[in-house]
DNA sequence: ATTTCATGTAACTAATAAAGTTTCATTTTA
DNA sequence: TAAAATGAAACTTTATTAGTTACATGAAAT
C-alpha cells in the first residue's frame, strides 16, 4: 500500500478503455481487475471525469466510459488530471529566511518548473490510442 | 512535518558553506539555524558525505565542511546524493499483468526516464558557487 | 589519562498522506 | 418498486518521514 498508485490505476483503466471504447465498465469490475477497491477506483476515475476524460453514469447499465476518442486523450491529460507534481518538496512553499537559502531554492525551482513544462509537452505527444496501436506491432522509442 | 524537506535542508546548508567554505559547522549549529534537529541534520548530510560532497570530523573542533570547492559542486550532485526520484509511483516496479497495462506504463516510464536525464543535465549546469555569486548581483534566469 | 565535544547510529515516537473499508444517499433503469 | 450503479463522507490501516532519546565512538584539549 501507500506509494502513489493513482497513475498506475489510471493508465491501466484507460488502456483497457482505449482498446474497447464502447464498453461501459463498473467500478467493481475495474477494481477487481486492478486488484483494488471500488471506492478507490471511483476516487481516481472521479479526477479523470473532472478533467473531462471520462463519463460516469449511475443506475442500472451505468459505469465508466471514455468522454472522447482515444486519439484525443494524451498522457499529459492523464498526468495533469491526477494533479501529480514532480518532486514533492518544500522547495516552492515554505517561509525562507536567509537570502542564501533563497538563491539556491530559486534556481532549483526554476529548473524544476522548466522540466515539468517539458515533461508535459513530451507526454502530450502520446495518445492512449497511439500506445495501443504500438502494442500490437512493437514498442519503439519516442 | 512530513513533506520531504531533505532537499531544502541540503540546499540551505550547502548554500551557507559555499559562502564561507573554510568554516566547519556542527550539526547542532546547522540544526538550530534550519529549525530542525541535529540528528536529522546528520542523516541528511550523511548522504552528502557518502556522495563525496561533504566531510565530517568527530571530536573537539569537529563538524561539517565541503569536501571540495564550491565550483565543483552542482545542483545535480545534490539531487543525486539525496536519491530523490521524480514522481514516486508504481510506474516502474510492480508486477504488471496485462500487456495493455504494460504498453502505457512502458511509454510513461520512457518519458519519465528521459526527463530525469534532462533534469540532471540541467542541474549539472549550476554550481553552488554560481548561485552564490548571482545572489550578490541579481537573480536572473538560466 | 581524562574530560569534553563532536559525529554515527539504533530505536522509538509523532505526524502526515495515501490506500483500503464501511456505510448510506442518490440516481437510473428494468 | 426493486435492483444496480455512482457519489461521498467517515473511519481504519499502512507506509514514510521528521523528530527525539540514548548511547557508542573518536578526536582534541587539558
Amino acid at each position: 500500500m501507500k506509494r502513489n498508485s493513482r497513475l498506475s490505476l489510471a493508465l491501466h483503466t484507460l488502456g483497457h478503455m482505449a482498446a474497447d471504447p464502447e464498453q461501459a465498465r463498473t467500478s467493481a469490475d475495474i477494481a477487481s481487475h486492478a486488484g483494488t477497491n471500488p471506492v478507490v477506483v471511483r476516487r481516481v476515475l472521479g479526477r479523470l471525469r473532472q478533467a473531462g476524460l471520462l463519463i460516469s453514469e449511475k443506475g442500472h447499465a451505468g459505469g465508466w466510459r471514455l468522454a472522447k476518442s482515444p486519439q484525443d486523450i494524451t498522457l499529459a491529460d492523464i498526468y495533469l488530471a491526477l494533479d501529480e507534481r514532480l518532486m514533492a518538496t518544500d522547495t516552492e512553499d515554505a517561509p525562507l529566511k536567509c537570502s542564501i537559502e533563497q538563491a539556491l531554492h530559486h534556481r532549483m525551482s526554476e529548473v524544476m518548473q522548466d522540466i515539468e513544462r517539458t515533461l508535459i509537452k513530451r507526454l502530450a505527444a502520446t495518445t492512449i490510442a497511439n500506445v495501443q496501436r504500438e502494442k500490437h506491432t512493437a514498442v519503439s522509442d519516442g
